[in-house]
DNA sequence: ATCTCGCTGGACATTTTTTGTCCCGCATAG
DNA sequence: CTATGCGGGACAAAAAATGTCCAGCGAGAT
């Protein structure tokens, strides 16, 4: 008999279990979320954990009761760990959960309707859980570190997610030839979410060098122009352009200008435009059109055709139109993202899954 | 990140959830014993059910009530059905719950330690559940029918297991060259149960031809002899001898005896040499030596080396010992039975699954 | 036609489990 | 030393589950 040979496969199990089972999800990818809380933020005290995750105490301590049981955490005086298991299985266990939610299935939307050669979805919306964002920095420079060949020039940008891809990036035991750059000047003044910031961590940690501009994003067109013919300047900026690999955030148009600390009247015009989202100091709108510019060293929007692979690494709910919006323009080949953004970058139609 | 693409196999999701989500397999496990039990006994009313699970009216109806919104069963004034979407997953569903209670595990030590070409475990413990008896029939004859060439000649016993192997034995559409015949004479007094009305049903139901001895199994040696020699009779057992499949229930030892109305002292004999299981009127011991013999028409023992595939159907947790006492002499080639069983004939070290 | 039986769905009292909340003792850091 | 965060214990209140009963309906037998 033929079809009592025919195995299962996972995608099977899964939409069997949501079928005879439909309250098994929401229980399974809590116990997933405190396990990845638990591995990003170890030694949490249940309180802390609580908060973070956005659920009772009381909650939480009966997971976490499940969960030591089964041998995958271990509590101490000064909170709660993974245990050697628990580690062992973080990985699978996320797999699991992507296909329980549909991640796969975002994934490859995301793909097919930005024209991207690849996407990762990760579970959950960092907008509501820091750990969503932990792991899709971890998956973002995991990406990367695959990526990279011998010889590259790699450009990173700075901002917040990449700080944490830097961050998440697992040291080399060894040397490479890779040069890692900032992409574009320093915005903001926070030192540690700098491009230079990031590019200086990120190559340490690859066993790669650094060269840093050194010098603001926001000069203004005509000093930025004289600057760039600085002689240490324009070689960075030369090294910069020769980039076969770039990694960028993405910005809500309205809160990036005010980061920038432009006038309210600009921030209306950048509004008035259209704009969502924000890349390299470039505004796009909805249908991925550059409606607004900003002086900027480094990359821009036009450089990017001559990049081999550009990735962007961004999410939470928030920054789904701006994804979207920073998609459409098409330069971006691989997006790392997660579930949160990936449903509003994709519109409500893919609450129908 | 080559980890980052590897797909996960059904064990995996399987051993994921039973360790993350350690209370959620029984209940699975019920819902599905309550799909396959209205899908062999539909349409059937809650109170039945209950009492055929051994579970209480109210549980029933909690489950029930879930399969119902999850759109598996239908809900009428005569009782429950299985909805379309019911009957589809059905057999998906038992191979899911197979991985989830370590079935195939089951079968793959059966194989190894009895030395079979294939067992197949089917899920739950017939002792308990009358439909798993069925379930273990049906699969039974579905590998049967996948097993026969043409200008086959099948032998088969009787008994209650071959008795419901028949009657789940799919009609075919067409003709089909197999003869059916009897292993042996008929036993007892219930008609259903004879080897030759199992034989002529099952061969109606494949579309085959039937031969029949017609004679008791129960004669005694001189007048076995003697009626083997009469024409019809001898005609009708050279085709038995001719078989290339044969398939037999097994049955514990004192429980045949008693059938076959043997005398207390006669029962006593066989309990102290040892005997377990029995089969084709031959009695084992644990190590499937024979240790008693009844006078039989048709087809003996030393007959079966001579056989091409002879399969043995049985369950329940109460025969595991004869199973493993018949399988240990070693002239049958495939096995199917049930967990109940199974555990039962590998012994308790089982348990450690 | 009526009667009987099996059925579902409603209902409610009781039991069990879950949840929310508080707090004590311990360990650690400053 | 004090302050703080931690886990584990505890208990009242709320929620859910369970056991049990039953009315009304429909189908089959008489």
């Amino acid at each position: 008999m033929s079809s009592e040979m025919q195995m299962l496969s996972a995608a099977e199990i899964v939409s069997l279990q949501r079928r005879v089972m439909p309250e098994f999800s929401d229980r399974i990818i809590l116990r997933y979320n405190i396990l990845r809380h638990v591995s990003h933020a170890q030694p949490i005290g249940r309180r802390a954990l609580a908060q973070s995750l956005g659920e009772s105490e009381r909650h939480v301590r009966r997971e976490e009761n499940v969960l030591r049981t089964a041998g995958l955490l271990v509590v101490g005086p000064d909170g709660i760990r993974l245990s050697e298991d628990g580690e062992d299985i973080l990985r699978d266990l996320a797999e699991y959960v992507g296909l329980l939610v549909g991640a796969q299935r975002l994934a490859d939307l995301l793909q097919h309707e930005f024209d991207l050669e690849r996407a990762i979805v990760i579970t959950g919306n960092s907008d509501e859980d820091e750990a969503v964002k932990k792991e899709m920095a971890r998956v973002g420079a995991c990406v990367l570190r695959d990526m990279i060949s011998d010889g590259d020039v790699v450009a990173v940008c700075g901002g917040t997610t990449m700080a944490e891809l830097a961050a998440q990036t697992v040291p080399a035991s060894g040397k490479r030839n890779v040069v890692v750059v900032p992409a574009r000047g320093s915005l903001g003044e926070d030192v540690e979410k700098q491009a230079d910031t990031v590019a200086a961590l990120m190559a340490k940690k690859l066993g790669g060098v650094y060269r840093i501009l050194n010098l603001p994003d926001d000069l203004g067109h005509e000093l930025a122009a004289s600057v760039a013919e600085e002689p240490r300047t324009k070689e960075v900026l030369d090294t910069i352009r020769q980039s076969r690999i770039v990694v960028h955030g993405v910005g809500t148009a309205v809160e990036m200008a005010r980061r920038r600390n432009m006038s309210p009247s600009e921030i209306e015009e950048i509004a008035s435009l259209g704009a969502v989202g924000e890349a390299f100091g470039f505004y796009f709108d909805r249908d991925g059109e550059v409606v607004y510019i900003t002086s900027s060293l480094g990359l821009r929007v036009s450089d990017l055709s001559a990049v081999e692979t550009v990735m962007c690494v961004g999410g939470g709910s928030s920054k789904g139109q701006a994804l979207a919006a920073v998609l459409r323009n098409g330069f971006s080949h691989i997006v790392v993202t997660d579930e949160g953004a990936a449903r509003e970058a994709l519109g409500k139609t893919v609450d129908d899954a």
